[in-house]
DNA sequence: GTATTATGTGAATAGGCATTCACAAGGAGG
DNA sequence: CCTCCTTGTGAATGCCTATTCACATAATAC
């Protein structure tokens, strides 16, 4: 085999970087323990040196994910104070997200991952709720700054704003790149932003709406 | 066995619907010839005499999920001539036949039907093109007759409009219930009429705004 | 009536699956 | 050098999978 002997910290990194690889590729039920093994490199065996099973690979696997979506919303806010602003970045670094890992979509959106397993399902749902909870306090604070209307309830506003990219992302990766994400999501976010921005009058132009930044 | 002889034709019917209630209940692969059989009273070899394989199965599924789909677009255009009240309907008709049918969306987002099936992915996406397709017709109707604002395109519209019920739905399913897809997108709905209503006031009341029907 | 066709059964096949275990060899500490 | 722990291998286990085939029985045609 290629019988690099590695430490067991780096080869949980190479295994979890494989197994989104090949979930990219193949889909969730594709993945086999056989398949992952070859992927990096060694026997199937070699794998629970590293992982106590292919359930342990699949968590470490949910993990990285929720990190990946928490790190796009601590990014934002530390990029800009705007609410809207940072909506925008946001979104497109979603789109980012999805188009360089698609395997994050195929094992968000598959309900294959927890079919049997209520734990986890409640995990991941978890990991959703709190990430729309962010975006959530994000339009939040927009609508006590004033730049968004305040005639919506932001949790809804934040389940639409997931809307902006899922359906867009299911559609890119059905068509295997023909529908072009990128250029929907930027019409689809000009639509958005007009429907939450305030009535009076500021929709492309940034002013002087805010008095304070923080 | 159960060994109640039907004919081909009715066995068919009765063995889509067993799949779509175990899909709907365990996903899409806890989904095993074995385990379909049982459900209809058979025995695994039994299937074959109604499908010539599982895929001919999976196929009748999808067939029958597209079916659905159109019924639903043809409904309401045969309820309603007004576009706005067609979309609305629609809405609500989507999200009825996604809760009362939890396996359609288990097998429309799976992204797991059409893994290694290049033909079958290619008939998913158009299929689901064609009711975008005809969710914008819907909407470019309702711009010619000024119900609808122009200055964003229609299947951009239609692709957002997806949107108000495809992540409220992963979550209604990950939550088991718990979240509450109707309240949700009642609310997204009212978001989104006045999001594409003309705005020239008129966001609740259906007004004499158009002058030319055609 | 008999012959034929449609629908069912049960056993068998061949392959994939996750997982385990006895063993080998590298690398570090003494 | 010897020892121990870590990381690898390859074979084996038991289970589940889709599919096939020889056989049985119900219904239908003549």
């Amino acid at each position: 085999m290629g019988t690099e002997r590695l430490d067991t910290e780096a080869r949980r990194e190479q295994i979890v970087q494989a197994a989104l690889g090949l979930i990219a590729r193949d889909g969730l039920n594709q993945l086999s323990m056989a398949r992952l093994a070859r992927q990096v490199g060694l026997t199937p065996s070699a794998l629970y040196r590293h992982y106590e099973s292919k359930d342990a690979i699949i968590e470490a696997i949910l993990s990285q994910m929720r990190g990946m979506l928490l790190t796009n919303v601590n990014v934002v806010c530390r990029e800009t104070a705007d609410p809207v602003e940072r909506l925008h970045k946001l979104l497109f670094l979603h789109v980012k997200l999805v188009r360089e890992n698609e395997g994050l979509p195929r094992v968000l959106l598959s309900q294959e991952v927890y079919a049997g397993h209520p734990e986890r399902r409640r995990m991941l749902y978890e990991n959703i709720s709190a990430y729309l909870g962010k975006v959530a306090k994000i339009i939040e604070e927009g609508q006590r700054q004033g730049r968004i209307r305040g005639n919506a309830q932001p949790d809804v506003l934040s389940v639409m704003f997931l809307g902006l990219i899922q359906p867009a992302a299911l559609l890119w990766q059905m068509s295997e790149g023909e529908f072009d994400v990128t250029a929907h999501v930027k019409k689809a976010w000009k639509v958005f932003r007009e429907t939450i921005a305030v009535s009076s009058g500021a929709s492309e132009q940034d002013g002087d709406t805010a008095p304070n930044p923080q």
